[in-house]
RNA sequence: GGCGCCAUAGCCAAGCGGUAAGGCACGAGUCUGCAAAACUCUGAUCAUCGGUUCGAUUCCGAUUGGCGCCUCCA
């Protein structure tokens, strides 16, 4: 079945034919690793992960890197200003390395924890920089850029067209409106390649500029090439990359062999929160840790995710979150319900529910309708362990870890708990109706769930 | 000032020319000593105003509102 996304470079839905079908190339522009991934951030990996998952559920090898930035980003070209990483660096009392190690490490149990698929390959950029010096110098030697002290420019004016994914024409754009044209710069869109670092500067390596470091939109250049060549299948990232850093990405790569170097472009919308955008001044970022401590497992914010497509902004709240966990709950019992079920299913209804479910997830990962087939499998009357594999099948692409559903035994509990809800069972025995409560409230002050049955009681930690 | 995205029930949201998927919440019911859980049932004419069409939530225009980019940011 064909797979189609949406490609930002055409601005249009369009079936996608790997260039190799043996592997699909791809490349994710990763995080700058200066502090704590927030939601949103994390809701661009999500959306990373979806894509590997419905690739692989199709059948393809995968070959992705996912780059870390842990060098700094400067504020401005001229260097003027603080870099993020520096930034951190003083504000923790360490030195930028340190901070690189910590966040990254961060970032890494973050995505775990969101059972994302990890790219097969994850790049360092302080790691390759010989490698993003090589291909610096094939664009010096290809004539694309100009000097001054102490930057190396690409010259956006020897292209013949800047601003291909944002349609964008920058060479009419009034430098006057909200921007300030730095005077170094030949053109309101050149940027910087490779800079001289300052006395001060921690970060910097010996090169053809002497002590110096590499421009950012280098990197992704740099190791998109070294690791997947000068053309491969997919480039992903948040939208806020389209207008300029993967725009900058595209002419380095044009200054270094001509091309574009993806076919598809796809990019993820933002997140907002309760209808408006994230700020450290409106309290609101909120990190993967923030919502454990408010009682999510993080898979509920990964189900919280499948409610919208990704080309779209979602609206973060904590309704929509709590919507996610009782969903998520009831779809993992539905699944232990299908296991423990041993009801014929019609090989045709089996196929009806796989095709639906591919035609969904191939539909520019619409997980949203993937979701509302799940959901028809889940509710089947007949109860068939057919249906639980089915299921199976499904989390494949949805990493919701369905069977990870175990019933607590009462063994599994600590003693005192147990004490309690041997108790309970007799006061019930008697119809002790006042103590029964009594001991439930104890139990559900100390975060257990209570289930009365006719096949006797469930207790579960929360 | 320039460029772009979006507006569907209380909440998160699919659909995008033939009369509104799914999840959650609310309400009702089954079960239960009660409660919880589970299960069943239950809700919208798609921001507003025009236009195109036999027919529009779906196309076009305007208005209102939200978001983004134009200096780093998923």
């Amino acid at each position: 079945m064909d797979i189609k996304f949406y490609n930002t470079l055409t601005r249009q839905k369009e079936v996608f034919t790997p260039i190799n079908k043996e592997e699909i190339r791809i490349y994710s522009c990763g995080p700058t690793v200066y502090y704590f991934a927030h939601i949103g951030n994390l809701r661009a990996y999500l959306f990373m992960d979806t894509l590997r998952r419905v690739l692989k559920y199709n059948g393809y090898r995968l070959k992705h890197v996912m780059n870390i930035t842990d060098v700094g980003h400067l504020v401005s070209d001229a260097d003027e200003g603080e870099d993020k990483m520096i930034k951190a660096a003083k504000r923790e009392n360490k030195n930028p390395f340190e901070i690189a190690e910590f966040y990254m490490n961060a970032f890494l149990e973050d995505i775990r924890k969101l059972n994302i698929d990890k790219p097969e390959i994850i790049a360092r950029a302080t790691e390759h920089i010989d490698i993003m010096e090589q291909y610096v110098q094939q664009i010096i030697n290809n004539g694309y850029t100009y000097q001054t002290e102490d930057t190396v420019y690409f010259d956006t004016s020897k292209l013949d067209k800047y601003g291909v994914l944002s349609n964008r024409n920058i060479k009419e754009q009034k430098a006057g409106a909200r921007v300030e044209f730095d005077t170094n710069k030949k053109n309101i869109s050149d940027f910087a390649l490779w800079i001289k670092a300052p006395e001060n500067h921690i970060m910097k390596w010996n090169s053809f500029f002497g002590k110096s470091y590499p421009g950012w939109h280098l990197e992704c250049s740099a190791m998109g090439y070294h690791y997947l060549g000068k053309h491969f299948d997919i480039h992903t990232g948040g939208v806020d990359h389209i207008p300029i850093h993967h725009e900058n990405e595209i002419a380095q790569s044009k200054g270094f062999c001509g091309t574009i170097p993806a076919n598809f472009w796809m990019h993820v919308e933002f997140l907002q929160i309760n209808g408006g955008k994230m700020s450290k001044s409106l309290n609101n970022l909120y990190t993967l840790k923030d919502l454990e401590d408010k009682g999510y497992e993080p898979l509920v914010y990964r189900m919280f995710n499948f409610t919208s497509n990704y080309r779209g902004q979602i609206n973060f709240t904590f309704e929509a979150m709590d919507a996610a966990k009782v969903a998520l709950a009831r779809l993992r019992e539905g699944y232990l319900k299908h296991l423990e079920g041993n009801e014929e299913i019609e090989k045709e209804m089996i196929e009806s529910y796989e095709q639906k479910f591919l035609m969904a997830i191939n539909d520019d990962l619409n997980m949203p309708v993937a979701m509302s087939v799940v959901w028809d499998v889940v509710k089947n009357p007949k109860k068939s362990k057919k249906l639980a594999n089915l299921l199976l099948q499904f989390d494949e692409v949805l990493g919701l870890q369905l069977n990870n559903y175990h019933k607590q035994e009462k063994s599994d509990l600590p003693v005192e708990i147990q004490e309690l809800i041997t108790q309970r069972n007799e006061a019930r025995n008697n119809k002790n109706w006042t103590e029964s409560d009594r001991i439930r409230d104890i139990l559900i002050s100390n975060g257990y769930n209570v289930k009365d049955s006719k096949d006797g009681t469930i207790v579960e930690k929360q």
